[in-house]
DNA sequence: TATGAATGAGGCTTCATTCAT
DNA sequence: GATGAATGAAGCCTCATTCAT
């Protein structure tokens, strides 16, 4: 048996990122292989179904992309300030990077009515990212007032993404960052 | 002459929704002839290409259902604060109606990176939110300042919308509201 | 009831020129009502039906434009060569006329294997062009060679045609002409 | 891997058939996909698109079938008559195999005034066939004369393929052949 | 007769997925 | 596992023809 020509960390971060660019609707199996090197037939003997494949996509990119966001609000070394500011960098980073979106967004729109089964892991990145985020407001902010905050700055997030795709201007996501950073600093 | 079986306003709603709901790859021909109770054939003849019954969907949600929402902004008879408070009452129900979603962002995540001349119209239509936005602002804010604050409110309106989607959680919008309420409020 | 927009002659006479320049199949009945001037329902009301009209189109060309040549031949006035000669002419113009082709040649190629019935007045249209030619060639070579050599000559223009249409040259149909009319003097 | 149920080679001659008998416009994709008992899906894995394999059927057909023929008036071997009746039934053999008819004048029907790109391999495979046949005459007419004479065979070949095809009387190929053997026998 | 609207059938093409080496 | 070939279903669109005023 030959080794595979692609690990499936590498085939899923590339799935990753044309799902992103193109929604689930509007990228192709046949886009996927390319993406990963690989002919169409090579590509089934990774991953044999498309809603399956997406699934997956969905919880490695919340495993692995998302954790090295939502983990730096676990970080005790740094000052809530200074975790909202790497937090706002990286993400930045990883929505912007090849093309400007949100994997979890873009997925959203297409699975909402069709896809139902998607969504549970689009919702939990989403939960935990809020999550995240509470962690840095609960000292200025108390914990039920914190979780209220952050679960609306995802959404302020969300909505920078997708203004920064349609008007092709990343800087828009800097401006939530900078506006949540001006409020946490005022509340201390 | 044999009478028509929908006229052009109505197709162009039910097509509307039908694009908001499912997106512009998630659409297919027979679905929007369906919506329609149309066959495929006759919708064809009312239409006769999906691009451009994409083109003309979001320029008639723009002048049709976009302009009902604009246009409180410009009501001398009411303050600020009730301007505000009515366009997010009336932006509740367009962007919840029938499903939850808003077809310029919607067909935004499709078009981006394939179909460019739709973001055109797309784009059009978020300026002229952010414009009537800031109409409710000026007063308070000075003119530069409300059509910074009213674009990224409008960024905001669209995440709050896709996290309404996603968590079937029609509230998420009026959250909006009421905070860039508070806030012209304070600013008195 | 209103007049006819279009008369039964100037109809035929179009939808000739439309099926000469794109054939049976390369023709549409909007094509043919464009031509016409008329919607595509009011052509049903003068011809229901594209297999029928097309025989009748080929029947009015060979009376109306063929006999326009054919008879030439039977002008006793003038001497053979006179006559060749202004076949030849005559020829010219029906062949090249907006566009180059003869109709006969041109729905004979997509009728053969598909629509035999139609072989029937394309045949006839031939025949009688034979004929005509050869009374031209009668005095000099006698009924039978004339015969044979004025079936070939039909071969010749219609291969012409074919070649002019090709090259865009409506000359190569006047060299068979000159051909012709040099052998006819050459046996006198 | 799963081994081709038809070679290119094999797809190109049936297709060349199809197209030759019911012409670009009567030839539908199910035809070419039926005559090379492939379904279409697998056709268009082999071919994806009905322009592009029109074309690269002329050109095969060229090669192919054409150099067949034209090669003969290279052979050094034959004397310029045995060459041009040798020619003749190579002729006879090609235009009237299973069906009777040229393949480019054929499409070039349907193609003159929709399909332009398509004239250029026509033109070439007729230039080609010129080309040949006045090889043949160039010892009795001598260069400019023979070009010309050939042109004219050209022609006369076509038109009588067509001729064969209406009357279903492949005899009248043949006569050509006859004809200009004669007269280049009469220039010795 | 004139016409805009309606339509089933069919044409071209793409897609997700499977097969066989 | 890798791959070129195969395929049914579906998607977009056109066509000849009919309907109803």
């Amino acid at each position: 048996m030959r080794p595979p020509k692609i690990t499936r960390d590498e085939l899923l971060a590339r799935c990753s990122q044309t799902f992103r660019k193109y929604g689930f609707h509007g990228t192709t199996m046949d886009m996927l292989a390319t993406a990963c090197d690989l002919t169409k037939a090579t590509f089934y003997h990774h991953y044999s179904n498309k809603d399956e494949l997406m699934k997956d996509v969905l919880v490695w990119t919340h495993e692995r992309i998302g954790k090295a966001l939502f983990n730096i609000a676990d970080d005790e070394r740094l000052s809530p300030a200074e975790r909202l500011t790497l937090m706002g960098k990286k993400s930045k980073k990883l929505f912007q990077d090849d093309a400007i979106g949100c994997l979890m967004g873009v997925v959203a729109i297409d699975a909402t009515y069709t896809k139902n089964e998607l969504m549970v892991p689009i919702r939990a990145f989403l939960d935990d990212w809020a999550l995240a985020l509470s962690k840095v407001f609960v000292e200025a902010l108390g914990k039920p007032e914190a979780k209220r905050y952050a679960r609306q700055l995802v959404g302020e997030y969300e909505g920078a993404i997708l203004m920064a795709r349609i008007y092709n201007d990343p800087g828009l996501i800097d401006a939530v960052t900078q506006k949540a950073l001006a409020w946490l600093k005022s509340t201390i």
